[in-house]
DNA sequence: GGGCACAGTGAAAGCGCTTACATATACTGC
DNA sequence: GCAGTATATGTAAGCGCTTTCACTGTGCCC
């Protein structure tokens, strides 16, 4: 029996004429069921109805509506990722793609959210909210709706969890009391962000007891971008320094240390020969082997999830998991 | 009449136990369409009883279901949103948003592929690319599993567009004439894009008419990240060239121009009155305000969206429009 | 030739919600 | 006091697909 489309909303001239799975069937003259596996499972259709409907599926235009799918399916809940639209980063692209596979292989649906936030709470069922230290409206507007969120990084209320950055301060202390060096200058941004005044202070923390290493904080503004902070605090350092370098200099990201190899090479100065370098966060695809602190992006993804579903598995301000990873730059 | 819940698929012990929007409606001794109102549209149902329904959807850790809410109001197809992993920029972000409003504006679901494309493509009905001019591997991949896609930026193979970059690089040419700029430098990338390479075009087309500008090209590896390129580049440029320096600087990118404007100013140039800048993108939130040439981002969404659409409006090659915006850079 | 396995297909019951329409109750004003 | 309107809720029909179960027909073996 085909019933008559319902008539569309009206408020927009419908775009597509809305073809079904059923209106597939009926041209190919096989059950809606059949058009179904030959989407969903090939190998149970026979080859040459199979191709037949390949046919005229491409001839209506039709490909199975993903959402109609995941209903029935019962793929779970879908999750928004947001992040605040500032400059993107590295760093926050590399955590994204890691919450994404964590997530999916929990069987939610994880969504990116580009645009204003508050339209798109009603069409998602949690939220993960990366790097707000500095954004408690958000939390606030999450709080008022309703949607269960949590944070990955510091945060003042709410679910959050975050990197032990006061530990993999203390690993790059270790490695610089291990290595000997006599001169630390230290790279950190002019504006407060709690992760990067934990890395100094499990820094300060292990180097204290070597009172012999000298320890200096330079502080950049890094929102002009990281790479190009480091390049530009390390080239006019070069500059005035003369031969007074420090021994090894400590970026607070893999991406400022980036960009102070660059000034180091390019003004005649070897890495790590005249001066080491050390990153942080162990970012994949990086130009230079770096010795950095590597971020167990997948640890971080796996907590978010947890604290998101109440698994009890960890408490609110639980520290993901950081390594030492040697490289050629120190 | 309770039905009992069809059993999980088993592969993974079920997360949540999966409460219906039936389950709340008996818990509070409603109807589940009041539930839903109380969700969808507060202000038709009597504030007690919503309060009661909050309270219980709470308790009870419910919200409702997206996917079935979506499926219901029938919000048209899901498109992926798809771009090469490498150094995010403020540029592909931009675009990214403006396709996210431009295809919910249609009523469309626009989804950001973070991870692995191939595992995505069933779960979506059409595909946006951004950037893909060297990677045809993806196109290949798309067109062997049959999702409809579109590519933003040149490509060699199905259906793209871009933005009239030739015209762009006229735009600047005109300016810089208009100016009476004698001195001209170009920075581009060593690796050729054709997005650059016709911005480059244009704007010798127009520079030719005048042969008393001299205009020089310089190519620096963009990979390491826009604004540390712009920056670098100057910065060297400045040591070397002593007082013969340019009258302006004619970047690629706004970025690139940002990095270069910072080293401009560390050298102790005032930027325009020493050295102008032009930009390139038109970039919200800019630090300066830049002299560029502004891409047309909804111009550009929009147009994707027709070519997917089929909705003949434009056609493959179509060059969305580029408008000349002046700053205090020039 | 009867029994059995198996490939190919169809009928129909949902997935979890929204919403048009119907119904019930409470308030107007005359 | 009653038609007329507004407000609050319920009933039930889908949204577009997947998948279980049942059915048919074919080929094969003893």
């Amino acid at each position: 029996m085909t019933k008559s489309r319902k008539k569309t909303t009206g408020k927009t001239v419908a775009i597509s004429r809305n073809v079904r799975i059923e209106d597939i069937a009926r041209a190919v003259g096989m059950s809606s069921a059949t058009v179904s596996r030959a989407f969903s499972d090939p190998a149970k259709v026979k080859p040459v109805t199979r191709e037949k409907i390949y046919r005229v599926a491409k001839q209506h235009n039709w490909t199975p509506n993903p959402v109609a799918r995941q209903l029935v399916r019962s793929e779970q809940k879908i999750v928004g990722l947001w992040e605040p639209a500032v400059y993107p980063t590295r760093y926050s692209s590399t955590l994204l793609r890691a919450l994404d596979s964590g997530l999916r292989g929990r069987d939610m649906i994880p969504v990116h959210i580009l645009s204003d936030l508050e339209r798109h709470i009603a069409s998602v069922a949690q939220i993960v909210l990366v790097d707000v230290e500095r954004d408690t409206q958000t939390q606030d507007l999450l709080e008022r709706s309703g949607v269960p969120y949590v944070c990955i990084g510091r945060s003042r209320k709410g679910l959050w969890l975050s990197v032990d950055d006061i530990h993999g301060g203390e690993l790059i202390g270790h490695h610089l009391v291990e290595r000997g060096y006599g001169h630390v200058l230290v790279i950190s941004d002019t504006n407060v962000a709690l992760a990067f005044e934990e890395r100094l202070l499990g820094l300060q923390n292990v180097l204290q007891a070597t009172p012999s290493i000298r320890v200096e904080v330079h502080r950049e503004d890094f929102n002009a971008g990281f790479a190009v902070s480091g390049y530009r605090a390390m080239s006019k350092l070069v500059r005035s320094a003369g031969s007074a370098l420090p021994d090894v200099l400590v970026a607070m990201t893999d991406e400022v240390a980036q960009g102070a190899i660059m000034a180091f090479e390019d003004a005649g100065l070897r890495v790590p020969e005249d001066i080491a370098v050390v990153g942080y966060d162990g970012l994949p695809n990086l130009r230079y082997r770096l010795t950095t602190v590597a971020q167990d992006f997948e640890a971080i993804a796996a907590g978010a999830i947890s604290l998101l579903n109440d698994l009890g598995e960890i408490e609110v301000g639980y520290r993901a998991p950081v390594t030492f990873s040697p490289g050629d730059t120190s």
